[in-house]
DNA sequence: AGTTTGACTTGTT
DNA sequence: TAACAAGCCAAAC
């Protein structure tokens, strides 16, 4: 079994370009439904041989950025905006971007 | 081993 | 609408 922050690099590789989506979701489908602060503690920790992972792709519950670090949301919205996702007062319109894995849909 | 800490979320004031 | 509090759990100490 992958540990939680291999769970969760693999399932923030599977956002589609283009869309967003938040802590929360990403935690529900690493396994873990209410471990949306460890996705931040993984995505934290971040080094640059993990370029294959779009963490930019992931906010919060308001489409809001999060992160802290300095120059981090910058780079942030830098990245989103090079996919298209329009930022605007450091926050994603989730209505336009908010993408919500297949599993999760109702499936009727 | 027990304690602290957070790129969060949700409910309550 | 905005601020505050509590719950949450993997990792780091």
């Amino acid at each position: 079994m992958p540990s939680f922050r291999e769970r969760v690099l693999d399932t923030v590789r599977r956002i589609p370009k283009g869309k967003v989506t938040n802590y929360g979701t990403v935690a529900l489908l690493a396994g873990n439904p209410r471990a949306a602060r460890q996705v931040g503690g993984v995505l934290y920790g971040l080094r640059d041989s993990d370029t294959d992972v779009p963490w930019q792709r992931v906010v919060n519950a308001q489409g809001g950025i999060s992160t802290f670090k300095v120059g981090s949301g910058e780079l942030q919205i830098a990245l989103l905006e090079s996919e298209g996702v329009l930022v605007e007062d450091r926050v994603v319109n989730l209505k336009l971007y908010g993408w919500r894995p297949p599993e999760l849909e109702p499936s009727d």
